[in-house]
RNA sequence: GCCCCGGUAGCUCAACUGGUAGAGCGGCGGGCUGUUAACCCGUAGGUUGCAGGUUCGAGUCCUGCCCGGGGCGCCA
């Protein structure tokens, strides 16, 4: 007797085996019952025969309700009735625990009703699906940057100041100290870059921004590569295989997910570089017969990044924003000052910024006028100035938001669904 | 911070210009030898978010409060 998972039944047609598992539905003719069974790798239908197993066993199918779980075991047969292309005659039936009154039907819920009760949903078949894309995705996120000779660097949680200024940080007590969560790695990659030349850090970042769309969480996973010696140009050309390759993994590893997710592959599989590139002044002029009163030097909202992310089908880089709507540590573009060397990824489908990068300020001076106009506490970030006293060189990289390329490839209505436990504004229960 | 929308059975929703609060699913009981969110018959289940007001009469109209959902801004 060999206790196997539902994913390799197909190996085990015409043997006896045992499945570990619970039930996910169940449907009865009378004579013959119809167990849908989940064990985590899989869903398979069981079918219990009147006659061909114990009376004791055949009513077994009035105790087992939704979500018990039970050892099952039977003979794998190919059948094409069966929903799964695979099914199990049963022999016997182990009730392990019996679930009482499982909240989640097979039907649609609010979600009002669904996320205090995260913890169960996750069960659920869409959500199932998509938990396996994401860690499809992550594994190919480590993958690349591993064949691309990049070296993982965790860059550290509690920071002791903001990376950007910018954005509001989550506050914590460090030992009678401020500290705060960390919203980006990217300066500690700048560091690291130098004296590994091509790193990543891979970590969750947190902004306590009272955000409340269907793009923000306020915990997320960000992957961030920084490279010394690295143009504007080269980061971008590394995004497009980047993005490339983690569809492509995605298109490769998870068809029955995306299946389940009733996502369209059609769009995905165009996916490959190059890129359509503008710059952000070109978006303006294209922006303009959609908004007339959209102004040069505002920055895009949802609705601009939407209308051109649906122009085209593959993922857009807009590049060389206005220097006074980007970070401080962005380089100005030697041709237009009034730019900087910077570019966004827009997803395509319209599906906003996925990944956001530049150039960075090499010269010190440089660096330091614009610390002292954004008015940064300048003694903080002496580390951080310390870079371009020894050494400094021309370097790149960029953040890849991870929930929100979960959203675009799983064709998600909301990022709360890319990430098993949301911390969404004012809830973080379960 | 701003702008919309909603709260009726465990869940998803219905109930016309105010006139006895209903369906499906789930539960419970029964039936069915190939179901696909199975189906069929029966059955239990409600202080219509809370407080006040108008009215002969309020789920429905008015006021206040509470709770929830969606969108925008900020960003990944």
């Amino acid at each position: 007797m060999e206790k196997i998972d539902i994913k390799d039944a197909y190996k085990f047609v015409g043997k006896e085996i045992e499945i570990e598992g619970w039930l996910y539905n169940k449907r009865s003719k009378g004579k013959v019952h119809f167990l849908i069974i989940r064990d985590g790798t899989g869903f398979i239908q069981a079918v219990v025969v009147k006659g061909e197993v114990e009376d004791r066993v055949f009513d077994m199918y009035d105790e087992i309700s939704q979500e018990s779980s039970l050892v099952i075991r039977g003979v794998v047969r190919e059948d094409r009735r069966s929903p799964y292309k695979y099914e199990l005659s049963v022999k016997n039936i182990e009730l392990v625990h019996k679930a009482i009154d499982y909240p989640i039907q097979k039907k649609e819920h609010g979600i009002g009703f669904l996320l205090p009760i995260r913890h169960l949903w996750l069960r659920s078949r869409k959500q199932w699906a998509i938990m396996r894309i994401r860690y499809e995705i992550i594994k190919a996120i480590r993958d690349f940057f591993d064949k691309e000779g990049f070296i993982l660097i965790d860059a550290p949680i509690l920071t002791p100041s903001a990376c950007e200024g910018t954005t509001t940080l989550f506050e914590t007590d460090y030992f009678g100290d401020k500290a705060y969560l960390s919203q980006s790695g990217q300066l500690y990659m700048e560091a690291a870059c130098m004296a590994h030349k091509k790193v990543y850090c891979f970590g969750p970042t947190f902004r306590a921004e009272k955000s409340k769309t269907r793009r923000h969480l306020m915990e997320f996973w960000m992957v961030e590569p920084e490279i010394a010696y690295a143009t504007l140009d080269d980061i971008i050309e590394i995004s497009e295989r980047f993005i490339t390759y983690i569809v492509e993994r995605v298109l490769e590893n998870k068809r029955e997910e995306l299946k389940i997710l009733e996502r369209p592959l059609e769009l995905l599989e165009k996916i490959s570089p190059p890129f359509p590139k503008i710059t952000y002044s070109e978006a303006v002029k294209k922006l303009k017969e959609k908004f007339p009163d959209f102004e040069w030097g505002e920055d895009f909202g949802a609705p601009h990044e939407t209308y051109l992310s649906t122009l085209y089908e593959k993922p857009l880089v807009i590049t060389r924003y206005p220097k006074k709507i980007k970070a401080f540590y962005m380089k100005p573009d030697p041709e237009n000052p009034d730019v900087v060397l910077c570019m966004d990824i827009l997803a395509p489908e319209g599906y906003g910024e996925i990944i956001g990068g530049s150039e960075r300020e090499d010269n010190y001076e440089k660096l330091l006028q614009r610390m002292k106009e954004e008015k940064m506490p300048v003694e903080d970030y002496k580390w951080y100035l310390d870079l371009r006293k020894y050494g400094s060189v021309p370097h790149s990289g960029f953040g890849l938001g991870l929930e929100r390329t979960i959203c675009w490839i799983c064709k998600l209505e909301h990022i709360r669904e890319a990430i098993p436990f949301p911390r969404l504004l004012e809830k973080i229960y379960p």
